[in-house]
RNA sequence: GCCGAAGUGGCGGAAUUGGCAGACGCGCCGGAUUCAAAAUCCGGUUCCCCUUGGGGAGUGUGGGUUCGAGUCCCACCUUCGGUACCA
């Protein structure tokens, strides 16, 4: 390695800078020196990470594996907000590294999506082309904040390399079932031996039953293939399903309900309609138990942990099946949480589009309005969810008819429709309890239908409607008899009594659904699955891997009512023969003609294993090998195992970090890797947001129309209307983004680093004021200036050592540490500003001083902690250099100053030695000259003492 | 509506376990230095009252627990997130 460090080629400062001070930390000098040593670590491969196996890889050290949500480079290039997630993740970095630790921290790109796509649309240039450029912009603009990322590990998510895995992972949830017995997923492979041996068989809808045949259950052998097939397809865990999808015509594609807010898209808020399409889906839902269940193994947010909690949605309760009068022999089967209510059943709903409003209306019984009925239907299909959701407190419905007969009573109770009761929930019909449902409260007094109290609430409520626990009443008749138990007692007897009467059962229900993860767009992983004529889809073989998209004319999306994906455009590339493609010779012919999927996975498919590959971003044998993924992710003794630290934004709390833990338990079960949680401990960094400007109507003007005409005053400059300066979210409507590359070349990279960081909590939402930047970088100045002749550019340090600063140095080693564990950023940096004041009041630092405090600022301040740090003769990065020591001896001072209150107040202050015991300092207190003038001759009650706090006298 | 988080000087914020409220920074005021300015250094800066030592009030509002509350409890107000008929 070459011992020549760029410190030794002095710097020429520009003239123009500073004419009396020319060695004074300023934009240039800050400048020259982040480059200088940006280029060294790039060159020296400071930060490379070693891997397990690896020559230089020291396994005694433990791992900390820490890294942020990856960014999805746009073309606007990098914006401040980007750096709220970067910059705590690389201070972590560096100090776990100086802590002794082998730490993994690096960087990616999420780069299939829409916009690169839109952009295309317009102006023709391939996604792939526009989103490389973006890509190089981001990377240029992080490393110019000096970000310790392990760069070789580098990898975007339009790689081949890397969604070649991507789809090799899907094909192992499309080659993978639950076993609810095993509470797992295994290889669809061993569904069949169990099919084959006999152990499981088959029901007439082909559904395969954990018993063997017999008893209307079919044995596997006995069916023919295609039967086989459906029958398999109702287990594979990446599955092919026909039903209503959100599809948002603006987007031209389907979203997934998580992606779907008040009936608009997540993304734009274009309007989605519900219709009916055969798409891929996720059979997340097998996983809803343990999603739930798991989250109490992590270190997250509460609040994050509750929303994903609350999206789950179990909920314990029953099924009961009403027996429908005639001419129907069948019966409707409701949900309900609240089978204690059963006596309060008076009527029930069903949703407008379920199967039972199809037989009405295809074999209308004598009498009943089916015109009425249809009209309903029809209507509440055009409504939109959000039409829907604005009125949600008016009712609306129609009466079927028809009658069911209640299991207890036998009373004949009306069936109505109505679009409250929603078909993607339970049964999609509920039985109505108006006495203690708001909702069916509702309904109730709005068709008139009767309502009957059954539960008293414990406490005295007086509202009219109680939908809590209480006790039953009015709950008997000659099979079952409730009343006098309390909610809990009675949901059991009545479950007891549904299951042994064949009526129902106790039952879990979620509000989760399956995932639908196909979308009609192009810039995204393709499906590595194809169709043969008979339309059986087949997996396409590893070794044909990466299944890679086709170049297109044009992007212009299909001007359709079907949606149409647009991979459909590439004719060649979906016309193909089952030997082209892959597909295993023992499954198809290879000459067979296939058709490729035309649809593409969304957005999120690559997010959800990338800090997988991480871990072995070039293995091409593998996704990652086991040795590196249990290393860097094992378990751990204080955890599920997972990524030691991961940090972005509260706005993925359900989507992303959902679908990556559904993605992780499936490759848990499959033996892939070793840990039953993604990401350990989890951290959501506040948004940042600036100066915005306000009209009275409190609409907001782009800051570019807006001018200041006096001391915090501004108007519109259009219409000379006052305008009010306020703090709002950064947005490029506003105009008030604040781009890094403006404060990096007005004040340095470390002080923009110093300023994100020090503005206030991690977490919080954070106003960005440009007016508070100068007190970092003066910090800075001061630091350099204690190091530094500012006319010569020579070290100047202190020969002799001040037991003042030295002390203050060994408080502050200890706070920084702890600061950085917790993630207070900004009372580290603060603790860091306290001793260079310290410092420079106090006759300045020792080269050993020096020496230490470069040590502790450069998580912080990388730049000019390196540059002090070889100025200081070191030869190698002070990025490796070990984290100093703090003497706990020496921090504690021996006298201390004590607060003494009379009954709470504080009077006076007295100097006792730090290890004085209670009864010393209660007498310390009171032989202080001017707390006994205060109490005078009073008696005294109680004297409190807390050593080290306070001493609090109570007269008497 | 429901769930959650947060309200502290002119501003950003600090106070880690109930123990000196306002660390640190910005801004502002004063001083040193300078021909002058910038920069830098030193001092002051919650509010009110006497101003000599001091006294009183004070962490969104009102109540409570405690020797002692920014911190704990109850009610309310405001702001910001999340959520939307899930039976």
């Amino acid at each position: 390695m070459s011992s020549s460090t760029p410190s030794e080629q002095q710097d020429q400062p520009k003239a123009a800078s500073a004419s009396k001070a020319p060695f004074r930390y300023g934009a240039t000098l800050a400048e020259s020196i982040e480059l200088r040593w940006q280029e060294w670590w790039r060159e020296q491969d400071v930060f490379r990470t070693p891997n397990p196996g690896d020559e230089d890889f020291d396994e005694d050290k433990p791992r900390y594996f820490c890294m942020g949500m990856f960014p999805y480079p746009s073309g606007a290039g990098l914006h401040i907000g980007h750096l709220t997630n970067y910059i705590p993740n690389d201070i972590i970095a560096r100090y776990y590294r100086m802590k002794g630790r082998n730490v993994l921290h690096p960087m990616g790109w999420d780069a299939f999506g829409l916009p690169a796509e839109q952009y295309a649309i317009q102006t023709g240039v391939h996604p792939e082309e526009t989103t490389r450029k973006a890509i190089d912009t981001f990377r240029k603009q992080l490393q110019r904040f000096g970000l310790s990322c392990d760069w070789s590990r580098e990898f975007a998510t339009i790689d081949p390399d890397y969604y070649r895995w991507t789809q090799w992972i899907w094909l192992q949830a499309y080659r993978s079932w639950y076993d609810h017995a095993e509470d797992r997923a295994r290889p669809v492979q061993e569904l069949v031996e169990l099919l084959e041996r006999g152990d499981y068989s088959v029901n007439a809808d082909l559904e395969i039953i954990e018993a063997p045949a017999g008893d209307g259950l079919n044995s596997w052998n006995d069916l023919d293939h295609d039967q086989q097939r459906t029958a398999i397809e109702h287990r594979r865990l990446a599955y092919l399903s026909e039903q209503t999808v959100n599809w948002c015509p603006k987007l031209g594609t389907v979203l997934a309900n998580e992606e779907v807010i008040d009936g608009r898209s997540e993304r734009g808020g274009h309007p989605v309609h519900r219709r009916p399409l055969r798409q891929w889906m996720y059979r997340i839902t097998s996983y809803a138990d343990r999603l739930l269940k798991d989250l109490d193994l992590l270190d997250w947010p509460e609040s994050t942990k509750r929303q994903q909690a609350e999206w789950i949605g179990r909920s314990e309760g029953a099924e009961i099946h009403f027996r429908l009068e005639d001419p129907f022999d069948e019966s409707l089967a409701v949900y309900t949480t609240r089978p204690d209510t059963i006596f309060g059943a008076t009527f029930m709903v069903i949703a407008p589009e379920h199967p039972l409003v199809d037989q009405l209306v295809a074999s209308p019984p004598e009498g009943i309005d089916i015109e009425g009925i249809q009209a309903y239907v029809t209507a509440s299909k055009d409504r939109s969810d959000l039409d829907r959701r604005s009125d949600s407190g008016t009712k609306t419905g129609v009466f079927t008819g028809v009658h069911v007969l209640h299991p207890l009573t036998g009373r004949k109770l009306q069936v109505w429709i109505s679009d409250y009761v929603l078909m993607e929930y339970g049964h999609g019909a509920i039985m109505s309890v108006p006495g203690h449902d708001e909702r069916d409260h509702a309904f109730a007094l709005q068709f008139d239908l009767p309502i009957v109290e059954v539960v008293r609430p414990m406490a005295g409520s007086d509202a009219e409607c109680h939908a809590g626990d209480g006790i039953n009443i009015n709950s008997a008749c000659e099979l079952l008899e409730l009343d006098g138990l309390h909610t809990a007692e009675a949901k059991a007897r009545v479950i007891a009594w549904l299951e042994e009467h064949g009526v129902g059962r106790g039952k879990v229900n979620f509000k989760l659904r399956d995932w639908l993860f196909s979308r009609q767009r192009y810039w995204g992983e393709p499906f590595p699955v194809v169709f043969d004529q008979q339309g059986h889809h087949y997996g396409i073989g590893n070794e044909s891997l990466p299944v890679e998209l086709p170049p297109l004319a044009d992007y212009e999306p299909v001007e359709s009512n079907e949606p149409s994906p647009l991979l459909s455009k590439a004719v060649d590339w979906v016309e193909t023969t089952a030997g082209d493609a892959g597909v295993a010779p023992n499954e198809l012919d290879p000459d067979a003609p296939v058709r490729r999927e035309v649809n593409t996975m969304p957005g999120w498919a690559g997010s959800c294993w990338y800090y997988l590959r991480y871990c072995d971003p070039r293995n091409e044998e593998r996704f990652v090998s086991a040795q590196a993924e249990s290393y860097w992710l094992g378990p751990r003794e204080d955890g599920p195992g997972g990524v030691d630290l991961y940090i972005g934004g509260a706005e993925h709390a359900v989507l992303h970090l959902l679908y990556s833990r559904f993605w992780h338990k499936l490759m848990f079960d499959l033996g892939l890797v070793t840990s039953a949680e993604p990401f350990s401990k989890l951290f959501h960094q506040g948004i940042l947001t600036s100066f915005a400007y306000q009209r009275p109507d409190t609409t907001l003007v782009p800051v570019d129309e807006v001018e200041e005409v006096g001391e915090d005053q501004w108007v519109e400059s259009a219409t000379g209307t006052p305008v009010q300066r306020v703090t709002a979210k950064m947005s490029k409507s506003l105009k008030n983004v604040v781009n890094p590359d403006d404060v990096v070349a007005e004040y340095g990279a470390d002080t923009c680093r110093l300023y994100e960081m020090y503005l206030g909590p991690l977490e919080a939402s954070k106003p960005w004021n440009p007016r508070d930047i100068i007190g970092v970088h003066r910090f800075l100045q001061r630091t350099w200036r204690l190091a530094v002749d500012e006319d010569t550019g020579s070290l100047q340090l202190a020969d002799e050592m001040d037991e003042t600063v030295e002390q203050a140095l060994h408080r502050t080693i200890l706070k920084v540490g702890e600061d950085i564990e917790r993630l207070a950023f900004n009372t580290a940096i603060a603790s860091l500003i306290e001793f260079t004041n310290t410092a420079t009041s106090h006759g300045g630092l020792t080269r050993e001083q020096l020496d230490r405090l470069a040590r502790i600022l450069s998580p912080f301040a990388p730049h000019i902690a390196e540059e002090l740090w070889h100025r200081l003769g070191n030869e190698t990065t002070v990025g490796h250099a070990p984290w100093p020591n703090h003497d706990a001896d020496l921090i504690r001072d021996e006298l201390i100053e004590m607060p003494v209150q009379i009954k709470g107040r504080i009077r006076s202050k007295v100097m006792v030695s730090a290890d004085a015991d209670e009864e010393t300092l209660r007498e310390a207190a009171l032989a202080d000259e001017r707390i006994s003038e205060l109490l005078g001759d009073s008696e005294i009650r109680k004297v409190i003492v807390v050593p080290g706090r306070i001493i609090n006298i109570i007269p008497g």
